[in-house]
RNA sequence: GGCCCCAUCGUCUAAUGGUUAGGACAGCGGCUUUUCAAGCCGUUAAUCGGAGUUCGAUUCUCCGUGGGGCUACCA
């Protein structure tokens, strides 16, 4: 066992998106690829904005994905506890210790005036930064202040000079000016430390070996390092994974629609395809292949193969993927998949598990059914709840325009006679299972074109431009079905 | 405004101080064919601009430009 320690840790401030979906993925990969463990850690110490279920949520999809933990709140490990409102004692204990040490100070000053020093920072066109009033607070006065039960956070004391290099693995050495560092908030009024406290004791009390974080985070990255130099610490090694960015090339957010990974879900992508997708978003391997599974990921992974530039996020290229992964899966488990669109739409009704009927006529039918209409669909679909809009044919009588039926050249009697002629054809075969070699080889020894009869043939059938072919919906149809629909065609004609 | 990051086909990306700048998606064309899809074959398309280093820069340096991020007692 060696010591590679990777963690996610999020706050549980909503559903998971595209973007924290693939920076999960990246540090679970990076982990795994390196034989090492992938820790959860919940990052709860901002109370206001914490939404409901939000973990509950978090977990299932990244079940669903496939990406498991070492260590976690809903698994125990360690050096628990992983939800850092449990965890507020340690955090006060270390703000304490780095009091001591220097490395920082109490701050009394009121939100109220660091408001007004903001504004007049502004206006004077100077960056807006915190003064440093009480960094030279006198003992004496410090005392006082707390005898006076004045509230107070806690800041973290930079350098008043030089300058702080910093290492990301994606990147190289950054140099930071420490005269551009904010004496930024650690500790809260209220006990509980900000994210700048918070993950860096919890990075180093769970032992993170790399830090994988989005690189919304570079310009507190010279403020992390300096705070575990202060602690006396060892800096991990740290990897700023760069942003997923919409087709405008902006961030990504939910008014731009589906960002959701529980979005992606429900519209029926596969679990296979948005890993697949995310992957190749920011990552390539040395070869030019481009289809890998989960478990080929978390051997073949790599930080050589990370790339430090943003990534617009292209759904055409997701639903290539969606397609290749529904092509693969074996039509049980699709049908499994499907079936619940099929229910949602209306067309069916589970009355027990797998007792199905059509809503619309009650009848009966079997699973077996439901299965051949989706190995019709399978090679189709991009996914699966398009489903809905393909396959209403096989539930009900479609409704279509008489002119769709003809087929370019003929007439509107050359396809009413064509339809009829096939119509007695179908109707006299000895075996209808064998409709497709017969009725060819029928159109063949009678000189026919296969179009002037196959066309209308599976207009009649499906009411549709585009479908799947003539005899492979009239098997799943059955006889009855096709002669009847036939029969309609003729006389719409 | 200040600080930081990024920059190769429309998109995701590969490559190296010397290549016909490669692959994938999308597009286009063809084959197949009763439509659509799938599959196969082919094809259009890129190194942001300007200096510098160099025999030679897409690659290294600088300056621009563009995009993005941060600038809270949010994460």
């Amino acid at each position: 066992m060696n010591n590679i320690r990777l963690r996610l840790a999020p706050s549980p401030t909503g559903f998971l998106h595209l973007g924290n979906l693939r920076t999960a993925l990246f540090g679970f990969l990076l982990a795994k690829s390196m034989g090492g463990k992938f820790i959860l850690r919940i990052e709860d110490t901002d109370q206001k904005r914490e939404v409901e279920g939000a973990v509950d949520s978090l977990l299932n999809i990244l079940k669903w994905v496939g990406i498991t933990f070492d260590e976690g709140p809903h698994i125990g490990g360690d050096y628990g506890p992983y939800i850092q409102s449990q965890r507020l004692d340690i955090y006060k204990k270390q703000a304490d210790e780095l009091l001591a040490k220097g490395g920082a100070y109490r701050c009394f000053c009121s939100s109220e005036r660091l408001a007004k020093m903001r504004e007049e920072q502004t206006a004077a066109k100077q960056p807006p930064r915190y003064d440093r009033t009480c960094r030279n607070l006198s003992p004496a006065d410090i005392e006082a202040k707390l005898t006076n039960n004045e509230p107070f956070v806690i800041r973290q004391a930079m350098p008043l000079e030089g300058e702080v290099k910093v290492i990301d693995e994606l990147r190289g050495e950054i140099i930071f000016k420490v005269a551009d560092l904010e004496d930024h908030v650690l500790l809260k009024s209220d006990g509980v430390p900000t994210y700048q406290l918070a993950s860096v004791v919890d990075d180093h009390l769970m032992k993170i070996s790399h830090v994988t974080r989005g690189d919304e985070w570079l310009p507190s990255f010279p403020k992390n390092v300096l705070l575990y130099q202060a602690f006396g610490w060892e800096v991990p090694k740290f990897i700023h994974l760069p942003l997923i960015l919409n087709k405008t090339g902006g961030k990504l957010s939910k008014r731009q629609g589906d960002v959701f990974v529980e979005d992606y879900k429900t519209r029926g992508y596969l679990p296979e395809a948005l890993i697949n997708f995310c992957a190749m978003l920011g990552w390539h391997p040395k070869t030019d292949k481009e289809i890998f599974t989960l478990a080929e990921l978390e051997k073949e992974f790599n930080i050589e193969g990370l790339g430090a530039s943003p990534a617009v996020f292209d759904e055409e290229k997701l639903d290539f993927y969606n397609g290749h992964y529904i092509r693969q899966t074996n039509i049980e488990k699709l049908t499994e998949l499907i079936l619940p669109y099929l229910v949602e739409s209306n067309f069916i009704e589970r009355i027990t598990n797998y007792d199905l009927r059509i809503k619309k006529t009650a009848k009966t039918i079997s699973l077996d059914y439901i299965k051949a209409i989706v190995a019709l669909e399978q090679e189709r679909l991009k996914n699966l709840s398009e489903i809905k809009d393909r396959v209403s044919y096989f539930f009900e009588e479609p409704d279509y325009e008489a002119d769709l039926l003809i087929w370019k050249g003929l007439s509107r009697a050359q396809v009413k006679n064509n339809l009829s002629e096939l119509k007695d054809k179908l109707e006299s075969l000895p075996d209808f299972n064998q409709l497709e070699t017969a009725t060819l080889a029928w159109l063949k020894d009678s000189g026919k074109k296969n179009g002037d009869y196959l066309w209308p043939m599976r207009v009649a059938l499906t009411g549709l431009k585009a479908s799947p072919g003539p005899f492979e919906v009239a098997l799943v149809l059955g006889k009855d079905q096709v002669i009847s629909r036939l029969k309609t065609a003729i006389a719409k004609l």
